[in-house]
Formats: structure tokens, sequence, C-alpha cells
DNA sequence: AAATGATTAAAATATTTGTTTAATACTTGT
DNA sequence: ACAAGTATTAAACAAATATTTTAATCATTT
């Protein structure tokens, strides 16, 4: 005994994540789970105590493994502010072409449920304590980084990795850039992103 | 009679708009709106047909709002490039203070039915072939625009400009961001992002 | 083989939630 | 003031859906 028979148990997990982030917890029906893992109703509840707590535990994993090895690039303090956002941009853009629905799902979380993150995820790990922070400072210098306030950078950094993704479905109908040309795209951001805000800092 | 009495049917729209916005379609009930606008449960069916029906209204109204005002800028003839990069930050920016959590609903509203939003909001003005996108190709020369896919900066303005208020809570919470220092970084982004846009372009 | 745990189908239950109804109050034109 | 239309309300209804239960079957372990 005791051998969990985790096949079943992961499958409804990972049927979970894909259609929460799909289509969010409200539209998330337990029927559309069981469906897509192809297991009976009623195992959603004899495994997982409810919906709220299938999803709570997939939103916390997900939220940690986004946000974790984020903190870990931020706060290191090895490696250059080149290094840094060389590593960033590409490892992000990496997770987000395998995960393209993460980002909306959890921002959504996050402006309909700010407490729990607090809690959770970000663990007082202020950003502005972070080595990448400090970086960005000294690279500015005291009279830029007194003008130009540096979480602007931190904002950009995240959003141009990041939009693209989240307004894909817009610029799909909007400018007609479809799979192949938007994957190309991620991957050239790889380089570019970093030599923008490289761009920003020093201008 | 015929004297419809707005008050109340404007009371439903305007709470709708808000909770709608908020919590998305799915997760917002229509005993919420009622509560927020202070009204009886069955008015809402009595003034609206449905709650799809009242959705559907808002949504078009908001979208149109949204899109038609950015295509007006993308396509005018008489407006330099840099005119169009002033205008577009700062009537967007100002645009989002007053409306923040209207990005991410469209966002998502435009994951999970892309089709709606074709028919009624793009309504085929490929934004390939606006003003704004001739110029940047035009600024970029023929060998630039070559190499860096102009789509990119679109990505990158439009990214620059929301992604601050779509990211917000995690400015707030992972990085001490308040109210005010956010909104004071608001207004300096009027001008800043132009300049990086700018920077991208001649770099 | 017995026992234990996992899985299924089906039904029952409970709750949430969109919508409708029927009665009442209100407004307005005459 | 009255009648007709309109707005509002409390309550009921109906449909969707999360959860639980039951009974039976299958799989694995002892």
């Amino acid at each position: 005994m005791m051998s969990t028979n985790e096949s079943t148990e992961e499958k409804i997990k990972a049927s979970a994540k894909v259609i929460f982030m799909q289509k969010g917890f409200a539209a998330t029906k337990t029927r559309d789970i069981a469906e897509h893992a192809d297991i009976n109703l009623a195992l959603v509840n004899y495994y997982f105590r409810s919906k709220e707590n299938l999803f709570q535990q997939i939103m916390m994993e997900s939220m940690q493994g986004f946000f974790s090895s984020m903190m870990k690039v931020f706060f290191d303090e090895a490696s250059s502010l080149d290094e840094k956002l060389n590593t960033l941009a590409s490892a992000y853009i990496d997770m987000l072409i395998s995960q393209p629905n993460m980002p909306l799902f959890i921002l959504n979380e996050l402006q309909s449920n700010p407490e729990k993150f607090v809690k959770k995820v970000s663990a007082g790990a202020h950003l502005k304590n972070s080595v990448l922070f400090k970086q960005i400072i000294e690279t500015l210098g005291p009279d830029k980084s007194a003008k130009l306030n540096p979480v602007h950078l931190f904002m950009n950094l995240m959003g141009l990795i990041v939009f693209p993704f989240i307004g894909r479905p817009m610029f799909h109908f909007a400018m007609g850039v479809e799979q192949k040309e938007f994957n190309k795209m991620m991957q050239e951001r790889k380089e570019l992103i970093p030599i923008w805000i490289k761009d920003m800092i020093s201008a």
C-alpha cells in the first residue's frame, strides 16, 4: 500500500492545469477536467478535496515555478548585469513558449487575490534589494538613477518579455502574425531585449 | 412613458462594467451586479435580457473605445512618427489610469473568444497597412527593417504602455510601488516610452 | 484466496446562480 | 383622481454544476 498511483493523480493535475490556465477558475467545470484527463468524475474529489483545493495547488506550484527561478537570477551575486539580462530573457521566453497561458493566469489571480500572493510567494523578498537592482543603479550612475526611476527598467524588462505572449491573439488578428513568425520573433527577442534594456540604461 | 429611467439602467451597466472588468464574465454573478448597483436582482433581466446580453454590450463598447481611438492614430496621414508615438503613449496611459482593469479584461476575452473579436472590432483593419507601420519601416530604412521585424516595435510599444497596469499588483508587492509612485511613473512614461521606442528604431 | 485500495458508472444531494413570475408601488397623461 | 403603463420587489423556479454516495468491478499486495 501507500504506493499512491501517481499516474492518475498527476493526470488530473495536468489536465486541470491546462484547463484552468485556458479558461480560469470560474469557467472551468470539474467535468471538463475529468473528461480531459479521461478519468471518472468522482476521482477529482477523491484525490483533491474540492475544485477550489485543486486550483490552489496548481496556482501555488505555477507561481513558485514562475517566480523562484526568477529570484535566483535577481539575487545572484556572481553574474554581471549583462549576463542577468541575457539569462532572464532567454530562460523566460523558453518557459513562456512551453507555457504560453501562464502569465495571464497568474496576473489574473494576482489581480483578484493579491493577499495570497504576498504570503506564499513573494515572502518579503523585495526586489529592490536584489543584486540586479543594485547593478542597474550602479550602471546608471548617481545622476541618471535620480532622474530615471530604476523600477521603470524592471517594468520594461518584464513587459518586453511577457507582453507578446499575453497579447498574442491581438498580434495574430490585428497584424497577421502566425505561429511560425511568432516563434521566430520570440527567438530573436532573446537577444534583442537585453540590447534594448541596455540602451535604455545608457541612453 | 418612454422616459426610461436611465438612472437605474445606467446604474446596472456601470456596476456590471466594474465587476465584469474585475472578475471576468464567468466569475461575475448577476447578484453581484445587482448588489453593487443597489437594485433588485430582477432588474438586471428586466433591463437587459440576460447576463450574456449585458456582457456583450459592455464588451463591445469597451473594445470599441479602446481600439477605435487607437486606429485613428495608427492611420493618421497628417502626423509624423514622432507625434504618433507621443499621442499614443499619452492618450493610452491616461485611459489606463482611469480604467486600469480594462486591458486584462480585453486580453482575457481575446484569449477565450478570439472569433468574436475578429468580426466586431478588428474588422479587417490590418495594422500592417497602417501609416504608423509604414513610417516605422521608412525610418528604419531598408537594411534595418530587413533585420529587425517592425512588428517587434509594435509589441514593444504596446507592452511598454500596457504592461505596468497589468502587472501592477506584482510591482506593488514585489517592489513596494505604491499608488503615488506608480502614478508619477506613469506620467513619466508618457515621455519616456516614445524616447525608448525611437532609440530602438535608430539603434 | 483474502484484503485492501483504485476505478467506474450511476444516482442522489446540495448549492449556486441565471431567469421568471406575480404582486405591489410608482409615474404620467388625461 | 383615475387608468394605463412602467418600475420595483420578494419569492419562486429551473438549470447547471460541485460534491457525495453506493454498489460493483478491477488491480495489487499480503
